[in-house]
DNA sequence: GTCTATAAAGCGATAGAC
DNA sequence: GTCTATCGCTTTATAGAC
């Protein structure tokens, strides 16, 4: 019988704070006080929600995951041609950056090289990993591709490329070459028309 | 009037054992007890060679800064054609990573996503940056590229987006679409053979 | 140069009141 | 559901003997 649940706020005050704070600073080097300090949370209350740090980070990546699924979609139903939608990850990601002003690289590849084997995050990098080999498969069999699974191998080299460098590139800001995004799906629009060419 | 400084076993064990440990596990999740166990060495020997832990991470960093450069350095003296030798740093990673047993990714690229803005050990992943940037633009240049800077941010791209490749895959066993390096290899070689034919 | 023992700080997590 | 206060462990780092 209860009307709503509605049991907010300090649970998406603490998401915020600790995927700001996870994204900039590192999961592992992210105290659960920093997150308590900028959510203006009590340890308790925390505790209530989480089951532990290990509980908020597999929240955190649950909730990037689904935005990022969410602007794919989004810049997917704005494309019909066949090949702009293959390349539709690339205007996706940037898109996805601009949004959360994102500097750094990529906060799932960040969480793959910190977190250990057994960590309850884990299952999210791996939809991340499958939604984006599944997808891109899926775009290139309707494509036309003559080898689906080849085309989508290159084109997630190209995509992890371009954000491996924004990774690299945080330190030193003067990134060389211009914007990786754009190079990639440059060279990842070549690979395609390639492809779908010679099919 | 000292013959010979001669101080080497501890430093040296601390240094195995540090890059062990910081490769396999991360940077921020090695504490300091973990790399003394493996190393059979007291803290206090350790705090007489390093200044603390971020002291040890530094030189872990220019150590494996220097191995990576030596080892590019015995696969160019291989080589003689221009494309080979400006694709020569993939055959270089993939040596590398045979020699350490590399099953993660990139231990610079790692370290690029956890070091804090200040750290010692940053200047040395500049150095990596630097040598590959610098190096493959000279590649670049001797082997008649028209834009070589460009060629190079290619280049660079791929090499980056194989290596990262690895650290997601870490998890997922079965990496899909085959070797990383050997497919980035190949488009490398497209590349190189493009930008010299309409130079 | 290397050891044993310990200090000092930070961390994740819990108890109990409201 | 949220708070204040605190526990217990781990971590980095140092003191002092050999």
């Amino acid at each position: 019988m209860t009307p709503v649940p509605a049991s907010r706020p300090a649970r998406e005050r603490l998401l915020d704070a600790a995927g700001g704070l996870f994204y900039e600073s590192g999961i592992a080097a992210t105290g659960v006080d920093a997150i308590l300090a900028r959510a203006g949370v009590s340890p308790a209350t925390m505790y209530a929600h989480f089951a532990g740090k290990d509980g908020l980070v597999a929240a955190y990546l649950q909730q990037r995951h689904e935005a990022w699924q969410r602007t794919w979609d989004e810049v997917l139903a704005e494309r019909d041609d066949p090949v702009e939608r293959l390349l539709s990850v690339f205007d996706a990601v940037t898109r996805f950056r601009e949004r959360g002003g994102n500097r750094r690289g990529c906060g799932f590849l960040a969480a793959a090289t910190e977190l250990p084997p057994g960590h309850p995050g884990r299952p999210w990098l791996d939809a991340d990993s499958q939604l984006l080999t599944g997808r891109l498969r899926d775009l290139a069999v309707t494509a036309g591709a003559g080898d689906p699974d080849d085309l989508a191998a290159t084109l997630l080299l190209l995509y992890d490329g371009a954000l491996s460098r924004y990774a690299r590139g945080a330190t030193t800001p003067g990134l060389p070459g211009g914007d990786p995004l754009a190079r990639a799906r440059r060279l990842a629009r070549e690979q395609v028309l390639a492809a779908l060419g010679q099919s």
